[in-house]
DNA sequence: CGAATACGTAACAGAATCTGTTACAAATAT
DNA sequence: ATATTTGTAACAGATTCTGTTACGTATTCG
């Protein structure tokens, strides 16, 4: 699994606690240990799956598109994946040229792995942006005064 | 996710099929459709995690160390990953240095994913190579003469 | 015993992917 | 106008994955 993920939660966590005022890639990425081009190229997903928007110029930055309670992580999952190869699919190599083996095989697994996959993308559907937010929030340890720096 | 689980699987279904006979590199490697090491060194975590037994010199192979019924698509995962990065975990990127909101990320996500995966595994663990094998044999299309050639 | 077979493992090349980085055009506030 | 900030292309370095070659070791068979 790569880092989008946990990067795109990152911003969106932030974004639900930063209320309405816009941030900037810099900000953001200085909170998710990142660089700022690697903010906005994945804000390009966010942004085409309708979860932010952003404006340019000074003074300018990314904002939630809807509130932070009706974003749920599978959303956020989907966005961040978005024109990536399938996660969850089963890789195999070259189907054999004599039987088509490869493909029932292929056919045979994603059907084992189906309904798990399935509880996967509802379990993700279960949690909201804001309750990460929250619990983010909650678990903030002390020592780092400002909240999300 | 690799190629790795859906080729282990396949041996072990095509261990399970040829039922006691030991099976070659090279002619698991063919129906796989990928190349006798590869096999090979799969195979080397397959007879770590004790679901398979191989045999060296002519007439040699592999065969399955237990029961078909006894192998399930859960162990043939962790073997098949085995001295992998965990594929479940979240990459994050670095933690933040002032802050440890990148570790406080991290448990977070790890949170939310956790009853995703347990039901994943839970999932795989349910079903046997078997029950596998018994699929393919039943699926397998007419015009390929002989089973998992 | 010697030859053929087959595994075990190291080493490497090519492709693909991911992340970080630089660069620059376009948009916007002051 | 100028500073700021996004949007996007392009590229380098690192990593990973698969396929492949090579070679030592074990085992069977004649």
């Amino acid at each position: 699994m790569n880092t989008r993920f946990a990067v795109a939660t990152h911003i969106l966590a932030y974004l639900a606690h930063s209320k309405g005022q816009p941030v900037s890639s810099e900000v953001l990425a200085s909170s998710a240990g990142t660089h700022p081009v690697v903010v906005r190229r994945l804000m390009g997903n966010l942004r085409d799956a309708g979860l932010v928007q952003s404006q340019r110029g000074a003074g300018g930055g990314t904002v939630l598109a809807r509130p932070a309670a009706e974003i749920s992580l599978l959303d956020v999952f989907r966005a961040a994946q978005e024109g990536e190869p399938d996660l969850f699919s089963v890789n195999s190599t070259n189907p054999n040229e004599n039987c088509d083996l490869g493909r029932v095989m292929q056919e045979t697994l994603e059907g084992v792995l189906g309904n798990a996959i399935a509880a996967m993308r509802a379990s993700l559907a279960a949690v909201s942006v804001e309750q990460v937010m929250q619990e983010l929030a909650a678990r903030r340890p002390n020592h780092c005064p400002k909240a999300f720096e």
